[in-house]
DNA sequence: TTGTATGCGTTATCAA
DNA sequence: TTGATAACGCATACAA
């Protein structure tokens, strides 16, 4: 099979399109974005399509957003780890409906830098909306943003940023969950684990300010600690509390790795779960159901749907909405009580 | 404070900041990009910079590619979820790397099509090099591609591509050290998990085939077996091993978390592990080793740093070389030898 | 040492 | 119904 066209090294324009199909560079462009109001024979059409397939013609998208003014970008500068499995899905299914919308979604790798270092290099862009992590954004990177013509930013969060619109992932509620309900067990002093891992404070840090407020309420102790994800650590720490009278008698552990791995220490240690110490885990991890004793854990639920949160944005790119005011809760955090606390 | 200059409500071009400055557009040009060759002042300098500083000028990308012909964009449609730990966490790496080589890296969000469609979506954007799963290219793709002047396409995959350089991640390799260890220990019947969670195929069937190619070679029986990630299935599954005399006596569990769900499945059947069914995982998780009995697990080891593979692609986007025959290792397997087998 | 002028590929306005 | 033509913002060859 010969080809189609003959191969010229650079890619076919618009202008190659409408010189094999016999019409005007316009005419092409009109063709292949269906323009409307525009009363063009089929017959041009579909010589006009074929002439772009045969040379496979693809639209330069610098070009296209250089002329409109808009990239229909939305660009979402987040890290790809540490965030847990269901924020990693809702974000998957988020992108999956701005697409059916329309837009183009870019995650952008970046150096995850923060304050107007980290602005210029998403505005350089020109995206139609940014999504990014609340602790990212500076009053100054905000004003970069919107100085640069970026009609919507979008902050995820904990808590409602004063700067612009926010989404937020309630990281202080999974904490609160978990403290209500070693409260109602009557524990009296709860041991937070806090990840060693560098990009997790995002997410320990509200799940412990949770704690730590609903125990006040209830006049129960809560001491964070500090916990590489390692056997030998683990062991170390447990060792130390069962040598101690005055051990927690229960431990949130951020999540259900950390979950796991506390729970084999105590019992390694021969203290016993839920006896000696309650414990508690957070994103309900398949594998919660699997430990033994089974593993109470914090689930995080979906609030609104993904298509859901796509068309709030869509909205507030549409006019150019920026009101802080404006927050909108992504999950619920409830527990699933099993046989460890 | 005042605001140091008026919001014109449109970002702020270079033409602006030459106004600003009292210069021409190509001086703010040459200042802000350093051009090579160009004898400007001190003084003049600084103004320039002054003026793009106080209007917060950020240059538009997209000008700036369809200007310059380069995007200096590396394109990595890939999906978030399903690919392992250590894999996002090479990703990340290698991002990082091409970042210090003053590349963009756009972790593209698409709907995980492949063929043509696919890469008529990926050449708008006409980046410097594309990575992409080896499964997603076809033929047609990769011309498609390369007609639209993108001059690297480097393939994922379990398997050199016969279409473009390929950076192999082998997964055939998992399989088979999990195989040859079980041949080592003597046993003589090999289930092999298969995940029903959808794209994994992609890891799952290779480390299936590596599995049968070192079993075949020992005359060990192979059995796939379909399998979801559910405590309840997993115990029907068992269920039936325990009834069958003709039953596995290894299980080579896909992943970790696999091998987890089965070995509890085993130990609530009353089946010993290893005594009756060995267990071998992959991934080496953590956790493996806070399983009891700890899991034996093929660990996959990063083979050329994150450097050097930055390095090798951004050779090959600067001399354009599209040459198929080369084929870049980036893991290697091993076995990590605990008591499940 | 700096400014002028041109064109990248596209969309969109206006004539024809 | 279609075709010239003018921007969009920037980089760069060339002129001054």
């Amino acid at each position: 099979m010969e080809e189609p066209t003959p191969r010229t090294g650079r890619a076919p324009t618009s202008v190659d399109v409408a010189r094999l199909a016999g019409v005007s560079q316009a005419t092409v462009s009109y063709v292949l974005n269906d323009a409307p109001g525009m009363r063009i024979t089929e017959a041009t059409r579909a010589k006009v399509r074929e002439a772009a397939a045969s040379l496979g013609y693809v639209p330069h998208a610098s070009a296209r957003t250089l002329r409109s003014g808009r990239s229909d970008i939305v660009l979402m500068p987040l890290p790809r780890a540490g965030m847990g499995a269901l924020a990693a899905a809702h974000l998957d299914a988020l992108g999956e409906e701005l697409r059916r919308l329309g837009y183009k979604v870019v995650l952008y790798g970046d150096d995850r830098g923060k304050g107007i270092g980290a602005a210029r290099d998403w505005a350089q862009w020109r995206p139609s909306a940014i999504l990014v992590e609340a602790g990212r954004l500076t009053r100054a990177a905000v004003r970069q943003l919107h100085d640069t013509g970026i009609p919507t930013v979008v902050a995820l969060g904990d808590a409602p940023s004063p700067l612009v619109p926010t989404f937020v992932f309630d990281n202080e509620a999974i904490g609160a969950r978990a403290a209500e309900h070693l409260a109602e067990r009557g524990r009296s002093s709860i041991a937070v684990l806090m990840p060693r891992e560098k990009g997790l404070e995002v997410y320990s840090r509200p799940r412990l300010a949770g704690v730590s407020r609903v125990a006040a309420a209830h006049g129960i102790d809560v001491q964070p600690v500090d916990l590489g994800f390692d056997e030998e650590e683990a062991g170390g720490l447990v060792a130390r509390w069962a040598a101690d009278p005055h051990r927690p008698d229960a431990v949130f552990a951020y999540n259900d790795d950390y979950a796991m791995l506390i729970m084999r220490a105590l019992e390694d240690a021969g203290l016993r779960v839920p006896g000696d110490v309650a414990v508690v885990g957070a994103d309900d991890l398949p594998l919660a159901a699997l430990l033994r004793p089974r593993l109470t854990s914090v689930r995080v639920m979906a609030g609104p749907t993904a298509a859901d949160v796509a068309e709030r944005i869509d909205a507030m790119v549409r006019d150019r909405s920026r009101d802080p005011s404006i927050v909108f809760e992504l999950v619920r955090a409830e527990i699933v009580v099993r046989e460890s606390s």
